[in-house]
DNA sequence: GTGAAAGCGCTAACAG
DNA sequence: CTGTTAGCGCTTTCAC
């Protein structure tokens, strides 16, 4: 007896082994009452039809899929870009989740359908919890998925109201804080800010964290929006340097921005940090080899995507979560400021 | 009737239409030969009893999962890398799948007992076909899993005897032809050249190509082994200037090699392109953002991502498909050299 | 300890 | 066009 796709049942196991299904379902389970002799005689049939357990069959039963999904509703563009967050995210979930034995099944949302899709998909009882990694707007996608019934953990503090979702961040506005310190401690008078996109919650924390910091020094802020990338980085650099030809110092919320604004400071001639000291964010390993080397604030990426596994290990479980996750930030001191 | 999770089932579906499960089944599926009439009717009870399919079932019978696994098998630090490889193919084979409505599994193996897990997870019938980007080394799972007849699409030519596995690869020895040349029609005289690792297929052909390439040309080669990282190039051009200080130009196996090397050539005072001209591969983002910008080679890295994707879904659906797709690379030229 | 039997929720002939 | 009827391969009471 072997299954439409050639590969051998359960029935098969147990008739080579001469046994019941039952029993040879208990030995493939580990389950510990089976007599010793009968589990060897099981084992070697198993082994000897090169038998594998069908996963929907077993799904349809138990309920249960041993897969998590962690989705990614970015548009393409930011994903592929190189600041390494979402493959430092990828890289901790499936960390923890292969140590569990459960299987990642990493999802993406380009378009407004996948959204749509991915509902379906996870409503369908593919998988037993949802990560969700998009770090853009008030997402309505946790809040769907929670009003279903399946377990969701966000990666970002989320926007909007998806009211009490767990979730795992970084404490950005510690981060911050500890740069403009550090520009101040250097004897900076005009540090201006390049911020992410305000439609992201790491943009709009570290403008945030940029202003209150600026706030307590009694210096004033001056400000210009890129969107992560290094071309608008570039962009951002070259209108900070045309509404403030005075400024000594800027903070830039990503280390890809601040790669663009190194570029611009070269072309206009101003040198780094001597006439301008610079600090990005993210500590990715190529701020170690930028010209100069940037200084900026180290953020545990990997360890956000950990997180995030854990708790929803913990919540297909059923064990209770703590809401928020903030893990520590931390300043980076390098020649460029 | 409602499932388990709570969720409605097809019979309560049926139910409350009045209909049979197979008349349900028929509109959930599209039939076409269902009555306007009763098509409203269901649907209009699918949508009150906010009933999804359940998948587990449904592969059950069809045999099918509408999934298709991606397997990385790379050491975390790689994947984790930014030369957007892995990050590229992802994207390209995730645009691809979702057109055609399929999900995309992500199945990361950094453990050797990940590789296990893998073969019993594709072989458990969880995919419909697996789509494999390592490149490193001789591995045995494309081959394995081939034998237990699952389709199988690799991202760079197999090395070993992965006997006719189709594959979606780049033409490396044209790009690193185009840049040897490029290097000798500026007039350079002593070419260096910073390979990748050789167990990897990009580190294998592009050290070949660059050597037949010199040997055309009659100069002799002078080789230096990275592992594809900055620091590996930056050590690697450090052992190049040592080996022969009179070298006046260096193709580097790949940009994030190319930058490390740039760091070490300003530390030893050399200009870039004056004294020593600099050519990478890949055609990061950063390439352009780097002091000096790079010439460098372009590969198409998302389309191997979806050239793969399209011949797994051809291979899925009982096609036939080329053994070997090649894509173009091509030479852009920027201040480096 | 082990086997028999009853489904899990769905699709796919086959009748009508 | 619609309903009836078998299972898909597995787990899990419940008897023995």
């Amino acid at each position: 007896v072997t299954a439409a796709g050639g590969r051998p049942t359960l029935e098969a196991v147990a008739r080579r082994a001469g046994v019941s299904r039952a029993t040879v379902s208990r030995v493939v389970n580990g389950s510990p009452k089976v007599a010793q002799e009968i589990q060897a005689r099981v084992r070697r049939a198993v082994e000897e039809l090169g038998y594998v357990p069908n996963q929907a069959a077993r799904t349809l039963v138990t309920q249960r899929t041993g897969s998590i999904a962690l989705v990614l509703t970015e548009e393409a563009n930011r994903v592929f870009s190189d600041d390494q967050v979402f493959p430092g995210i990828i890289l901790g979930v499936s960390q923890v989740l292969e140590a569990a034995d459960r299987q990642l099944v990493l999802v993406m949302a380009h378009s407004p359908a996948g959204h749509d899709r991915i509902e379906r998909y996870a409503t369908g009882g593919h998988v037993d919890g949802v990560l969700i990694a998009s770090m853009h707007g008030a997402d309505p996608l946790p809040a769907a998925l929670a009003h279903r019934r399946i377990p969701v953990v966000c990666g970002g503090r989320p926007l909007g109201r998806a009211d009490g979702l767990p979730y795992v961040d970084v404490d950005h506005a510690g981060g911050v804080a500890a740069a403009v310190r550090h520009l101040l401690a250097g004897g900076r008078r005009r540090i201006a800010t390049i911020a992410g996109p305000q439609d992201m919650v790491a943009g709009i924390d570290r403008l945030a964290g940029y202003r209150a910091a600026l706030r307590d020094s009694d210096r004033r802020s001056i400000v210009a929006v890129g969107d992560f990338t290094r071309a608008s980085g570039a962009a951002a650099m070259r209108q900070l340097l045309a509404d403030d030809p005075e400024l000594d110092a800027v903070f830039v919320a990503s280390d890809l921005m601040a790669h663009g604004a190194l570029r611009t400071l070269r072309e206009a001639g101003r040198r780094v940090p001597d006439d301008v000291a610079v600090v990005g964010f993210d500590d990715t390993e190529m701020a170690q080899f930028t010209d100069p080397p940037l200084t900026t604030v180290r953020q545990p990426i990997v360890e956000i995507g950990r997180r995030m596994a854990g708790q929803i290990l913990r919540l297909t479980d059923g064990e209770r979560v703590e809401p928020a996750v903030v893990l520590p930030t931390e300043l980076v001191v390098r020649e460029s400021a």
